[in-house]
DNA sequence: AATGATTACTTGATGTGTCAAGTAATCCTC
DNA sequence: GAGGATTACTTGACACATCAAGTAATCATT
């Protein structure tokens, strides 16, 4: 995968990685390929949602009136305006969320989580924190969950 | 998101995240979300290959024969076989990947990477090591790596 | 050796994400 | 206050993933 190889190309001073990494890689690198199934599964199974939809619904309904720009959701959901924009339309479609132009900036449009959105949230949410429970903090220490915490922080912020 | 809320329903004995857990469970999911797209990005940007594509070809690169069953490459992989089979057939058109039946079992096709499938990933995989290196393994500590190796392993043993 | 169950895929339809391009409002500078 | 640049989105085309259903070979049982 990424293991060392004899390096033919000139100038190629590429820093491979050694085989602790590597084995952190491959179950980094699993892990992120299999957390967004197990949870897109259960959550569409149970509530209908995809897990970023879910992520939308859930920050809206942390904030303030239950209403953000678009570009501040997209900022707390680590998505990109586009693929915000496709998503919130839909949930727009099924009455989960409203949108309309912002008074204070006529680019910007807000989203509000309507309170039919509200309620499939809060339907959704111990189904989905029970699964996240037993499928990532029911296998760490409390050591594990802090240590955790500090090295995606720091990956982040590389990112 | 996933903060303690007043339970209404009967019977609801969620139990809920405490204020660390979600302070890690936010870091994890934003990790979870934003690295595949690091590594598509890079990926598609240098060698037209996406981190799937890459993986399915370093699989088979590193197995006798640069052959596998479709079964096997799958589990390798972390994909259903549905989106291994949609990808393979991709590959095999762009010529990087052959398909064959399995001598042994007639119900099984053999997946094998073929030589302009190698000199692909030779040529992507300096620049994707370097993209894993400087957005994960630079930003972390020695203990950290494998900190993070045991939590990936934990969390995998668990799904 | 026939039948049913299982395994190993493949295929087609649908949904979601990404990219490139477009629109429209605001900012900024002269 | 008239330009261009930037910001904040939206849209449409295409690529990829997922789901349900289908096919075909093998295994398991009688």
């Amino acid at each position: 995968m990424t293991s060392q190889r004899t390096s033919t190309a000139p100038g190629s001073d590429v820093r491979w990685l050694d085989a602790d990494e590597l084995v952190a890689w491959k179950r980094l690198v699993a892990v992120v390929e299999l957390i967004p199934s197990v949870l897109d599964a259960q959550l569409r199974r149970d509530s209908g949602l995809t897990h970023f939809e879910y992520l939308v619904l859930a920050m809206l309904s942390e904030v303030p009136d239950r209403t953000l720009r678009m570009t501040a959701l997209a900022h707390r959901t680590n998505a990109t305006l586009t693929r915000l924009s496709h998503v919130v339309r839909r949930l727009e479609e099924r009455g989960l969320v409203l949108r309309f132009p912002c008074p204070e900036d006529g680019r910007a449009t807000n989203a509000r989580l309507t309170d039919e959105g509200g309620c499939v949230l809060t339907e959704a949410a111990p189904g989905h924190v029970t699964t996240v429970r037993e499928s990532i903090f029911d296998a760490l220490t409390p050591e594990q969950v802090s240590e955790l915490s500090e090295i995606a922080d720091a990956i982040l912020r590389r990112i």
